[in-house]
DNA sequence: TAAGAGTCGGTAAAAAAATACCGATTAGAA
DNA sequence: TTCTAATCGGTATTTTTTTACCGACTCTTA
């Protein structure tokens, strides 16, 4: 067993693996690890550590590694060999451009349901996923046989759905709301967080405006 | 001059900023760091030194902090204080929710037009945002005096909008494309990567299923 | 077939981040 | 008014992450 990736590395994966797709398109065989590095605007080293900490195989001295071998890794590390279901709850503007996002496929996530507890909603289909009514919840989750959950609910009903999509048997969230969720240590929780990436823009915004010395 | 923060730190500020706004609206006038570590589930140490690193004024022992004067100085590092104008490229599903999305003036980001090749879509308005022609682009960007691009239009299309954007006199991008922009050092550049977010949740649902020891 | 450049793997060093500890201080209860 | 528990500020330690270095190997090309 290959030792441990770190929170960091992980977050670095699927940027290779966007990167890597689009070489393998290319038709590129083997790729450095200093030119991955480069094209990533990352440092060569910490490239070259990733890679080692991910590759099931070695490298070539003056050729690089197999970009399919690596993708092959990158996947198997992140699980995006098994397919995974998912159902949303909130279809708001957010919500729905979930639902109509079709770039998951690549993630090998399907979204398979929305819930809403809007009547208007209820009942009709947004890019051929249904929604059906939250109260469902628990009997629809099973039927579809989910194991992700997708929070896109206001902050302030975020955490009374995570409660319900636990008690409905779900494995894993993944919250859109703006907030921290109290669940139960064996859910597994992801945030999305815009306000953390709006952060760092702005952070830096402020510094180049007000000349402030890095 | 205070001491920089950390990258990490700047991501976990607007953690603390929501949930101290949401503890001033319960009319909490002192906190201190170990309830706010519990209550973000985060190790009480951390937010100590966070809150040390933050704070313009000293806590009081046995009492805490005046959450009036945290939320002031995060505001004050992350410039939320100054009104920020954004122009928003690509009305797809994901611009659409952007533009839908009201909860941006918490941080005193403005959408003030978006941008489309659309023709369909060109002239008209979004949540009161008007939709000009990509071409109009460096004009449209003068005249409403945006420093904020956002890019939501699919990858192959990101680096040429981003080519455009800076040259329009744009200071900062918030990328939403799964793509490494490639742009002058003096602009700057966040990504807003759900892939990122995902493969944490898909790895760590990859360990559960195979009781992988973490 | 030999020289040379590029890249690898592994280890070592440096830097950054997280965590632990401890004496000092203060609010609030007895 | 005194005692106690909570919390602070500051410093020290540990852990993690990043970066640097170096000898070895293999492809390329002259």
């Amino acid at each position: 067993m290959k030792a441990q990736l770190s929170k960091n590395q992980i977050r670095r994966l699927p940027d290779y693996l966007t990167y890597l797709l689009k070489k393998e398109d290319e038709k590129v065989e083997f790729i450095s690890t200093l030119q991955i590095a480069n094209d990533l605007s990352l440092n060569s080293e910490q490239v070259k550590k990733d890679m080692q900490a991910i590759s099931t195989s070695s490298g070539i001295p003056n050729k690089g590694r197999e970009v399919k071998k690596i993708i092959k890794d990158i996947q198997n590390i992140l699980g995006y060999n098994e397919n995974h279901k998912a159902i949303l709850v909130g279809c708001g503007s957010l919500g729905k451009a979930l639902l109509n996002h079709n770039g998951f496929k690549d993630y090998n996530l399907e979204i398979v349901a929305a819930f809403d507890n809007n009547k208007e909603l209820i009942g009709k289909t947004i890019n051929n996923i249904p929604i059906y009514n939250i109260d469902d919840l628990k009997e629809k989750r099973r039927s579809h046989d989910a194991s992700i959950g997708i929070i896109c609910v206001p902050s302030n009903q975020a955490q009374g759905v995570a409660i319900r999509l636990v008690a409905s048997g779900i494995e894993a969230i993944w919250n859109f709301a703006p907030i921290n969720l109290d669940v139960n240590d064996d859910v597994i929780v992801s945030n999305m967080n815009m306000a953390q990436s709006l952060a760092s823009l702005a952070h830096r915004l402020y510094i180049k405006k007000n000349n402030i010395k890095e």
